[in-house]
DNA sequence: AACGGAATAT
DNA sequence: GATATTCCGT
């Protein structure tokens, strides 16, 4: 059995997509439809060198590791922040909790995906480690074809979770060079990880095959990430905001990684939808239609464009039949649109991204930046964290609405300050 | 079953 | 790129 999945030399290439070779300049030829984003990974080895070499190359594969010397901190530290973590990579011979220790808290308790690592292979050592549920078993050095596809293993765990997958799911593989290669020890191990299945019904189990599950994964929008988003939208005007263009924005002054073009087009939708539906009821508060007072907010400049300046809202307003309005509550965000979080998590799905993907030069040399930091920053992270917007909290300077949300205030801005911005950039 | 919100299709 | 439709998790 090929116990070492480090060695994929001519498999490799199946990684691509039968493109161009694999090295140091990774791109994927599937960007827009499997961005990447990265997967906070949990290192521990007690090998200092091993450990700052692995967290290196790691990194340079947009992974966000946060790693760890010592066994026992490393629990302490998961204890706490498991949900902030994707996936585990664990050297077999750490001395305070050895891999199968490892295994057994972490992969099972927490049921995270757990990846044992170690110099050497003896049959021993891997079987136990299969046997305890290990996702899969490293020989070091790992090479860094074998890093760049680890993230799989975390891809893996939610799809059979969340029962898109199963074991005997015979997926068009057009990839598995890979799936191939590291599934040598799943077979070999079958009954292994029934050990941490929780429920009956369902393998945990790892299956042949590299999962080319095609299942579109899902992204979040957290409210720092719609906030970015936001800041994106202004900072570029709001005529010219296109999702192009936000994207762009994003990724290079916000460091933000992962999105593809169409989650920020879809967002925008909903974004510009909502922003629509705030207008209404706008207008309708503030009695625009009844000839009462308008609030010159409202009635006000920019009277809602779309992309290409068409007017959506020509002529006088047609909602008032509309009774729906009636009795539109002032307090937006009516539609939760921009305060909505029920995930307190990142991305729902975490899972499919492919950290092997180079972050277009930036200025900066370094972006781990990640969609969402709840708890205190990673060791891995410390480079580059949110640089406080304190500031930048939103405002448009000038703002006069201060009651509106402010979403709504892109929407009606004031003549003049339409005139200044669009002047400044 | 209804809805909100993201992906995908047009 | 915008809009419509589908899909999916609540």
């Amino acid at each position: 059995m090929s116990l070492s999945s480090n060695v994929l030399d001519e498999s490799s290439r199946d990684l691509l997509r039968q493109e161009e070779p694999f090295d140091d300049e990774i791109q994927s030829p599937v960007d827009q439809e499997f961005p990447s984003t990265s997967i906070r990974v949990l290192l521990v080895d007690s090998d200092l060198k091993s450990l700052r070499l692995m967290t290196s190359i790691m990194t340079k594969f947009s992974y966000q590791v946060t790693s760890y010397g010592n066994g026992d901190e490393a629990l302490a530290f998961l204890k706490k922040s498991k949900h902030e973590i994707d996936l585990v990579i664990w050297d077999f011979h750490v001395p305070e909790v050895d891999g199968l220790k490892a295994l057994n808290t972490v992969g099972k308790e927490m049921d995270l995906p757990v990846v044992i690592m170690s110099h050497g292979h003896d049959k021993e050592t891997v079987m136990k480690s299969i046997k305890y549920g290990a996702c899969d078993f490293l020989v070091k050095p790992v090479s860094k074809e074998v890093i760049a596809v680890l993230w799989r293993h975390v891809y893996h765990k939610k799809m059979s979770k969340s029962g898109l997958i199963t074991p005997k799911d015979s997926v068009d593989d057009d990839d598995n060079g890979l799936g191939q290669d590291n599934n040598d020890l799943y077979q070999s191990t079958e009954e292994g990880s029934s050990k941490n299945v929780e429920d009956s019904g369902e393998q945990d189990d790892f299956d042949r095959k590299g999962e080319r599950n095609t299942k579109k994964p899902r992204m979040t929008w957290t409210p720092e990430l719609h906030e970015k988003f936001e800041k994106a939208i202004q900072r570029i005007t709001i005529e010219k905001a296109v999702p192009k263009l936000i994207l762009k924005y994003m990724q290079e002054e916000m460091n933000v990684q992962g999105l593809t073009r169409n989650n920020v087009a879809s967002h925008l939708q909903k974004y510009r939808l909502g922003a629509n539906k705030k207008n209404q009821e706008a207008r309708q508060a503030s009695g625009w239609f009844n000839n009462a007072v308008p609030n010159a907010a409202l009635t006000a400049s920019k009277p809602l464009l779309n992309s290409h300046g068409i007017n959506l809202h020509n002529g006088p307003p047609y909602y008032m039949n509309d009774h729906a309005t009636a009795n539109a509550p002032i307090h937006y965000p009516p539609s939760g649109f921009l305060t909505t979080n029920h995930h307190h998590h990142f991305m729902s799905n975490s899972s499919y991204m492919e950290p092997f993907r180079q972050p277009q030069q930036l200025p900066q040399q370094q972006l781990q930046q990640q969609y969402y930091h709840s708890s205190p920053p990673l060791p891995s992270m410390t480079s580059n964290q949110e640089h406080g917007h304190a500031s930048s909290a939103t405002e448009i300077p000038g703002l006069i609405y201060p009651t509106l949300s402010h979403d709504l205030q892109e929407y009606f801005l004031p003549p003049d300050y339409n005139n200044d911005f669009n002047g400044q950039f």
